[in-house]
DNA sequence: CGTTTGTATGAAGAATTTATCATATGAAAA
DNA sequence: TTTTCATATGATAAATTCTTCATACAAACG
């Protein structure tokens, strides 16, 4: 059944971690697992297993230089279903989250 | 954090039993809870709580008719999400995923 | 070489999510 | 107003996913 691919990918996105290293990726460029693990405060071996996740889906690219190892965002595809999700949460749950009033939604402001 | 919303949402995605539903509600429209158990398969009370979880987050509307509640898809946000992730799978994974290289993606081919 | 730095991986317990059962509710029908 | 049909809900066991630790690997440097 292709729900199997779909439930992995919208999987890898449903977790917190990934979702900020996304939101990192996205704000700042193509980043070193050590500059992510600065930028979100999570162990480096959460960070090499959520990226492991994340590039399996292909959310983001690897580019190895020297002993590091450079990942940035499918801007592609990341940022255009970011932003209908910004869109569903205006249109939709504006009752239920409080966060979209005050307009500091996800992704759709920057760059 | 504003990444809290983000996560319910794709988990909501991130189950087959619910992307089942969605697809049924796609394909067929708007069904009754007794037409959803029938056409997928799954006990009325697994159904029920995955259609409240697909409601809190507004892919699917609710229009209660007599004892019976009819759901239907929120084309508007669920459409062009899925349309994405067809997309995405044709542009990136198909050297992973068998079944985009036969081209019988999830929902970019109904209606 | 041996060491250091950066990153990945496997395993296992902890936490979260799902499925199921029993029961509750609510609308219409008898 | 009892019964029936359609659906929802709460509790809990089962399954899945996450976090963390320890360790491994690989590149650069001494």
């Amino acid at each position: 059944m292709i729900n199997s691919s779909y439930k992995r990918f919208f999987t890898t996105l449903g977790n917190e971690n990934r979702l900020q290293i996304i939101h990192l990726l996205a704000k700042k460029g193509p980043q070193s697992v050590s500059q992510i693990v600065n930028g979100t405060k999570l162990e480096q071996s959460a960070v090499s297993h959520n990226l492991k996740r994340l590039l399996l889906c292909q959310f983001v690219h690897l580019k190895p230089n020297g002993k590091e190892r450079v990942y940035s965002i499918n801007k592609e595809t990341i940022k255009p279903l970011l932003t209908l999700m910004d869109k569903h949460v205006r249109e939709f749950c504006q009752k239920t989250c409080k966060k979209c009033e005050r307009g500091d939604l996800w992704i759709t402001q920057q760059q």
